[in-house]
DNA sequence: CTAATTGCTCTAGCAACTATAGCTTCAAGA
DNA sequence: TCTTGAAGCTATAGTTGCTAGAGCAATTAG
């Protein structure tokens, strides 16, 4: 039995992040201590590592529950975990090419600057007229 | 002299974003008709398309509303603009590297993943264990 | 002149937390 | 046993960058 300190230490999750899991019911409220305190057993621990890993893959808090409801009924609860997993892959991919199209935007607006005064910038210029832009870096996601 | 309405067709910036722009003190209160609806010049309509597109390149407000006010104090504007660039620069590369991982880790696992029941599946076994990762995608932005 | 459209303000909500205030409980040393 | 400091509790508000809705007033087209 841990103590919310505890947990968090053991799961590099925040104590209040943990309460706020508890809150939106991604985390079952804990037995508590005749002082109210919550104690928690090694199946939330697991789980709790669960979530944290699955939020630093990305992964939405919404798509985190519907893995976590998919042990209830066992049926084609492979296929649905890999579907989750591939939207995510999926918004992953597109992120980066978003970024990636900026990054590019972002070094040539850099490399064409050569100082002056501010209406020489080029910085200032680029972000005022996106027709001297290469890319569309279109505004999504 | 433009509403609202024709100011947002013309940026592509949708109303209420527009009112949000003035509230936050990023765009100017503009002149009220008799009526008390709001109409732009050609320099609010300048402005705000400087504020979209540089939204559009992933800045954050506070970033653009640093650059806006750079016309004020003109001495070493364009290398404080560059600078604030060169920043957002920083920030794009760091989310794509996190990305990049993040999309590794999330391409082993469905490839590993071979159906089954859910006690099999890849995509559930990862997500509860971080040591079967490869990389450290650690949580950060 | 009337009806449709556009505009106004104000409030609340989204994701996923983080921070603060003001209180209670627990653990350990003297 | 008393005391002090750490850790825990609840509740509320703030973060970023908007978006949606309610309930009105003003403008414009037919
Ligand atoms: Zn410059
Ligand atoms: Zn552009
Ligand atoms: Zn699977
Ligand atoms: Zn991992």
């Amino acid at each position: 039995m841990l103590t919310i300190g505890k947990l968090s230490k053991a799961t590099g999750v925040k104590i209040p992040t943990i309460r706020y899991y508890e809150q939106i019911g991604l985390l079952a409220s804990p037995v508590r201590s005749s002082g109210n305190q919550r104690h928690y057993d090694h199946a939330a621990q697991e789980r709790l590592a669960f979530i944290s890993h699955a939020r630093d893959l990305g992964f939405p808090l919404d798509a985190i529950r519907e893995l976590l409801s998919l042990s209830d009924r066992d049926e084609h609860a492979c296929a649905t975990a890999d579907d989750i997993a591939r939207r995510q892959l999926a918004a992953v991919k597109a992120r980066i090419a978003r970024l990636n199209a900026l990054q590019v935007e972002l070094q040539r607006m850099l490399d064409h600057c050569h100082g002056g005064s501010l209406s020489d910038c080029r910085v200032i210029q680029v972000l005022g007229d996106h027709g001297l832009c290469r890319h569309d870096h279109g505004r999504a996601a």
